[in-house]
DNA sequence: CAACGTACCGGAGACCCCTCCGCTTAGCAA
DNA sequence: TTGCTAAGCGGAGGGGTCTCCGGTACGTTG
């Protein structure tokens, strides 16, 4: 998580940045789905411009979220000064689930994450926290050894495809969470 | 898996179908990607008869495996007369996943599905296979009782996002695999 | 303060998805 | 055979994503 990739040094670069962030933060923080170029029309800067500063969606989208993500991955080894590893780990789980159905738009971003093609700015902080979580509760043995945080990322990764709509989501969530870390104990 | 939906009667209608797939087992089984455009060029219909038969592009892609899924689908049963419950409900999950590896396609299809937005002429056989598999493991003791089949689609569904071009993706979708059926285990 | 190089702008353009609706024609009925 | 009619056709059109490059103006340098 490291600072904003490349900031523009020019005056009007900056500017125009943070207006795209400030209408994309109304839009996208809303509805979820708004086409990028409604964006850039209301930002009042040219589609282009739109694409040079964040070049896809998930970029965007993540720069929105960037300090709550960031915080999220804090709270892992914070979790674990409080809580046995397994407690630990099912916590931040939840948490993690709990915020990706509150903010719209985190759910498609974290599952393009999990597919590698992002840059992995995003995506080592995430594997990087599941690490430590398995690491101490291998540590301390209540969970399976020799586990790869990136698998266990790609298997959270399915609370995103729960539509938050529909009745019964967050049980589901709670479910499906449930059977991921018995899967992952020793 | 009932017949196709809605059959047309005229005989134009039908070869316009029947071309459409041809050129769709060609395009689609070989690139994956493909635009539906370009396929109703080559199949030398307007784009509209292309969605007029296929409403979206998962129902062509489905209409393309419908056998294979189908004899996936009996595969539950069939497995469960060969096997312990355990096992074939692994051996199924293997096949599932080998077979979603070869058709290029058919993962981002099932991926789809899963999502409850597909018409569930899919949806349901997948979700019943997997509840027979369920079903007999609970019954032996070996499996969890009370098991949600939806659940555990939505678990398998991250075997589709594995891209199967990296190396160790085999690998990678044995583990997860392996981790799931740990997690259903009672 | 002028002038210049380059960092940055912005929209036209290529391509795609999907819908809608006026036109065509297959197949039936007389 | 000759209508007739609705099932089916197909492409124009609206909206979207993303790229590319000629033009603009910022900030620096003399």
């Amino acid at each position: 998580m490291t600072p904003p990739p490349a900031k523009p040094t020019r005056r009007d670069a900056l500017d125009n940045r943070e207006r795209i962030l400030t209408v994309a933060r109304q839009t996208l923080g809303t509805s979820g789905s708004a086409s990028l170029s409604a964006i850039a029309r209301q930002a009042g800067v040219g589609i282009g411009t739109l694409y040079r500063h964040f070049p896809t969606r998930e970029a965007l989208v993540l720069e929105l979220y960037r300090h709550d993500i960031q915080y999220l991955m804090d709270r892992a080894p914070a979790l674990l000064t409080e809580h046995e590893p397994l407690v630990a780990l099912r916590r931040w789980f939840d948490e993690v689930a709990h915020y990706g159905r509150l903010k719209f738009g985190v759910s498609e971003v974290i599952h393009a994450a999990t597919n590698g093609g992002l840059d992995d700015e995003y995506y080592e902080p995430f594997v990087h926290a599941i690490g430590v979580l398995l690491d101490a509760g291998a540590a301390d043995g209540s969970l399976k050894s020799g586990l790869d945080p990136e698998d266990v990322l790609l298997q959270l990764s399915v609370l995103w495809r729960i539509d938050p709509a529909r009745d019964g989501a967050e049980e589901r969530a709670a479910r499906i969470l449930a059977l991921i870390v018995d899967g992952l104990k020793a």
